[in-house]
DNA sequence: AAATCATATAAACATATGTTTATATGTAGA
DNA sequence: TCTACATATAAACATATGTTTATATGATTT
């Protein structure tokens, strides 16, 4: 009871849900994660602990960069969840523009080859602008 | 997403979780979900309400009495996780307690015709105890 | 009609949670 | 080794949530 009620309080946040989303796509690194979501890097750092302490993700080390990923032996009720969370939010819009930004994020890293969150967020904010008015 | 952020927030509470699974399995009024969990009654009603706002409950009056069961049609999402939930908690001891506390709870009612809480909760208490020394 | 019972709502309080700001750790390159 | 970069942690703050206490509503019984 008590691990169900934490799972669902973990997962009730939707930063949250949305890293634990975006991480089922594709391996991330933190500066990455930043970019998608455009949220502040010790928010994202605290959150990815979260998810990791809950058993959802798993971390690896690259040089200075942290890569994150989803457990690939998730506890068997997370994986339940994870898989009934990836159906009901298939069509989600937040979600699918999440997953325009990554696209935007890494063609911005293999121009530049850098993972500054400033110059990455402007330039996504520019993206993203660029997108609404071919609407 | 804002949606399943405010399901995830509804279910990320125990007192919630054991409502939600105790009304799966039977239709209950107010002072019997109060007896079965031990919890006051404006909470009981509390929560009552905020299950039922999110699709996932419904009522009905009978006399003084309203009782209380889960939706016959749930939006699909409430359903899905539902099942997942009734799925997963499946051997709960909480769950389990709940349910024996249910039985003694009809049995009270059966025998005193009552649906006084204080009454209720000692009475109970005893079998609780009783169950107890039993092991 | 008054009293009692079952439930709902409101106000007040304590606790928990999310978020930002500031700082620390650890790694790679100059 | 010093500097810059990527990430993690800590402290401080604001907001949200759960819980109790008190009160209101609505229905039955006497």
């Amino acid at each position: 009871m008590k691990n169900i009620v934490s799972i669902m309080k973990l997962l009730s946040d939707p930063a949250r849900l949305r890293i634990l989303m975006i991480l089922t796509k594709k391996e991330l690194c933190v500066c990455q994660i930043m970019g998608v979501l455009g949220i502040s890097q010790p928010l994202v750092s605290r959150n990815l602990k979260l998810l990791d302490d809950s058993g959802f993700i798993q971390s690896r080390k690259k040089g200075k960069l942290v890569f994150y990923s989803v457990q690939e032996k998730m506890p068997g009720i997370n994986f339940k969840i994870a898989e009934l969370l990836k159906d009901v939010l298939g069509n989600d819009p937040v979600l699918k523009e999440d997953l325009k930004s990554l696209r935007d994020c890494e063609e911005f890293q293999k121009k530049t080859g850098k993972c500054d969150m400033e110059t990455f967020l402007s330039y996504i904010e520019k993206k993203r602008n660029k997108r609404s008015k071919e609407k």
